[in-house]
DNA sequence: TCTGGGGTCCTAGGACCC
DNA sequence: TCTGGGGTCCTAGGACCC
């Protein structure tokens, strides 16, 4: 009889793109390399290409409008602007930065190819959107060994194998961390960006875990990490030092306990390789605010414009759905829900349109309108 | 000149049923 | 003649993430 074998040390990778779209738009466009780009905005921005073959480029200084940063190249988030940032507000840090608008099915198709080159060699993988993933190595052949006077060379190995394959398949470069579980993989990918491979053990967590801020950690968000703040904890390693009853009295017990264990790097959750959607959504931001009543013919338009495009993109995917809402949010930015539960599961734009319209009904109009979006949940297969 | 679009999960109260 | 108590569904809002 062969002795039991010990259990397989566990190694959860998360894998990220660096500045993804941009560097998708880089690949289009290489002169631009090195240069401060910036992803985002609508389509009104092309690049052109003259007589002469010369390519000309929006500058971010000359956008008007409303928007946000999507996704800003090294070279631009050091002229400060970052995502998430509005474009207006950025056309005045960098107005020479180059205006991209943004392309998604290109970028779809990129993410399609560098999964595809992670699945050649480790394919238990977790979609986390467009540009990362989690991928479970402890299967993969090779994770559990040594080499040379490495111990976890083996692994190590393996991430870079999948670094040169993503590279190979798609001409782009991602950061990759390693470690023991999905939250320090996904603090770890963050530690070398770009290009980066930064694997970590629990006996890294001291050293290179704990002097960071609380809001690297992903859960915490802006009010949990301000009201850690304002308790004077602004680290890591500070959180883990604290009470965990305090935690668990201020911020509740299901959250508090979390905090703990999140602090001290644990975090026993496996890496998904199939999930069914919740909801699917369609939703738009008017270039001006609108009112209810003086533009009752636009807003009626583009609401039912917002169903068609869920049935569509329902009937796509092959799903219907009980649950039909809308989501307004009001020149103030307060978001307002509403909505209701229909016997009949349904994936028909007229179906949609009219439930929504009743949710619509709900709603106090006194406001005037900056977003309009229209929601199906509830969700079961066709 | 503020703040996109697409999601998930959690909480909490009320309805309703056994 | 005194309000028990669970379980589930529905709705609204909020925090958070990519």
């Amino acid at each position: 009889m062969a002795p039991p074998r010990p259990a397989p040390r566990r190694w959860i990778a998360h894998l990220d793109m660096d500045a993804f779209y941009a560097s998708v738009e880089l690949l289009r466009y290489p002169d631009l390399r090195g240069q401060p780009v910036v992803i985002g905005g609508g389509r009104r921005h092309q690049p052109e290409t003259d007589a002469e073959g010369r390519r000309h480029y929006a500058l971010l200084g000359d956008y008007t409008g409303r928007g946000v940063i999507t996704t800003a190249t090294y070279a631009a988030r050091d002229l400060g602007v970052h995502s998430g940032m509005g474009l207006m507000k950025a056309a005045l840090r960098a107005p020479q930065a180059v205006l991209l608008p943004t392309d998604f099915e290109r970028y779809r198709l990129y993410s399609r190819r560098f999964k595809a080159a992670v699945a050649e060699i480790a394919p238990v993988i977790e979609d986390r959107g467009i540009d990362e993933i989690y991928i479970d190595l402890t299967e993969v052949p090779g994770a559990q060994e040594a080499v040379g006077h490495d111990p976890h060379g083996g692994v190590r190995a393996l991430a870079q194998e999948i670094k040169n394959n993503v590279r190979a398949a798609t001409g782009l470069s991602c950061s990759v961390g390693l470690t023991p579980n999905k939250l320090l993989s996904k603090i770890a990918s963050d530690l070398d960006k770009p290009d980066g491979l930064c694997l970590l053990t629990a006996d890294d967590i001291a050293e290179r875990i704990w002097p960071l801020p609380v809001r690297r950690i992903n859960g915490i968000g802006p009010k949990a990490g301000a009201k850690l703040e304002g308790l004077g904890i602004g680290t890591i390693g500070e959180l883990a030092r604290a009470e965990p009853g305090g935690l668990i009295e201020r911020f509740g017990r299901s959250y508090g306990a979390w905090l703990h264990q999140a602090a001290h790097g644990r975090d026993e959750r496996t890496v998904v390789t199939h999930h069914e959607p919740v909801s699917l959504s369609r939703e738009t931001t008017f270039e001006r605010d609108l009112h209810a009543r003086r533009d009752r013919e636009t807003l009626g338009t583009v609401f039912t414009q917002l169903a068609r495009q869920v049935a569509a993109d329902l009937q796509r995917k092959g799903y219907v759905g009980r649950t039909i809402g809308i989501k307004l949010r009001f020149e103030d930015f307060r978001t307002v829900t509403r909505d209701q539960t229909i016997t009949a599961p349904t994936a028909d734009a007229q179906a949609i349109r009219q439930a929504a319209g009743l949710c619509l009904k709900r709603v106090d109009l006194s406001q005037r309108i900056r977003l309009l979006g229209v929601r199906v949940a509830n969700l079961s297969r066709a």
